[in-house]
DNA sequence: CGCCCCATGTAAGACGTTACATGATTGA
DNA sequence: TCAATCATGTAACGTCTTACATGGGGCG
């Protein structure tokens, strides 16, 4: 069996038609128009991968004729699809993830909600937060290493990346904290639920 | 004449050979253990660039006898790479850069100083800061906007982007300030060096 | 009628990934 | 002598970019 290859354009649709079935166009209009601009809105990346998904059987794609317009093929998730996704969400976080593959990671958690539920989401946040701390120091080692064979602007730069991993270790906190508030809230919910009841 | 095309690679080649004449292994090393770890170190990347570099005229190898190792060929950077470079590094900031194209951006920047110096660097910095205090507001009206129809792991995602935002701006703010008072050092020892002559 | 939006697609070309090939030198 | 490191390269493959093609529908 081969080990279906899916590119990240092709996990950002799966995910994408996790949430709702939607049409090329519509995909196209999602990736031009909101945060996700980072991935390609052109019909010359979306539409052949779209074909790969479905030559894959994890999207189906059915003529809708109803309305008036254009042919338009409405694309579902299939299980095989759903599979690959979750499978994709729940893979455990390695090193080269988080320091090549950030935007990826953050596609992925994007998505866990549905796909896999809280547990899964908090535990993605789990991994990345101890990638983080493991990587934090090495990169701020290099800093000091060699802050004096650089010039201003080659420093900062790297002072950049430094701090956007700080950044983004805090907001791992946070989002673990909100999960933990979640969480208690849900309890609560429930508790008063069984009283009343 | 052709438009020299080069990619993000290209540039960064261009932009180390600048600092210094380097193999291509050499660059490799770079490439696989500082934290330009974004670039590919693997050999059918880095050859066939810096191929590309020389057929352009933006570089040249010449062999290197002397080691009694393998032949090695040193690259180094003709005046036509160090324009291409300029020219890259100058070019105007547009809106895309910033949500598109951030490393690149800072692989720009990192480079500035030796390549068009402290007064380009400045440039550059605040030409980021526009873009930046334009493009946050939007996001964050993104995140206001959609924030009821998102499972919450997408919209800590989207907030994830929005803060690492706000990040690079105070990043940018800093780096600003460090390059004001670099000047201000700079007038300094220029006054002191001419009350002493 | 011309123009823009909807909607899908194809073709050429560039680039990176992965994997393989080669061969010399150093050290266990 | 076997493995690892230095050092350069090639070939197949997949994916994205850019540009073009097609064609219906609504609107001024």
């Amino acid at each position: 069996m081969k080990a279906a290859v899916i590119s990240k354009l092709g996990y950002a649709i799966l995910g994408l038609l996790q949430q709702q079935p939607s049409s090329g166009y519509a995909l196209r209009k999602i990736f031009a128009s909101t945060a996700m601009t980072t991935y390609s809105d052109s019909p010359g990346a979306i539409y052949p991968a779209l074909r790969r998904l479905e030559q894959q059987g994890l999207i189906h794609g059915s003529i809708e004729e109803s309305s008036g317009l254009r042919r338009r093929r409405i694309f579902r998730m299939t299980p095989h699809g759903l599979a690959a996704l979750k499978k994709w969400i729940k893979r455990p976080l390695v090193r080269d993830d988080v320091i090549r593959g950030l935007d990826e990671v953050m596609l992925r958690f994007a998505f866990s909600q549905q796909a896999v539920g809280m547990p899964g989401s908090v535990r993605l946040l789990k991994s990345l937060l101890i990638e983080l701390t493991s990587y934090l120091p090495e990169l701020r080692g290099q800093l000091t290493a060699h802050q004096e064979a650089m010039p201003i602007s080659g420093r900062l730069a790297l002072e950049s990346g430094v701090r956007s991993y700080e950044c983004l270790l805090e907001w791992t906190k946070y989002a673990l904290a909100s999960y933990v508030r979640q969480e208690k809230m849900w309890q609560e919910r429930k508790r008063k639920g069984a009283t009343k009841s």
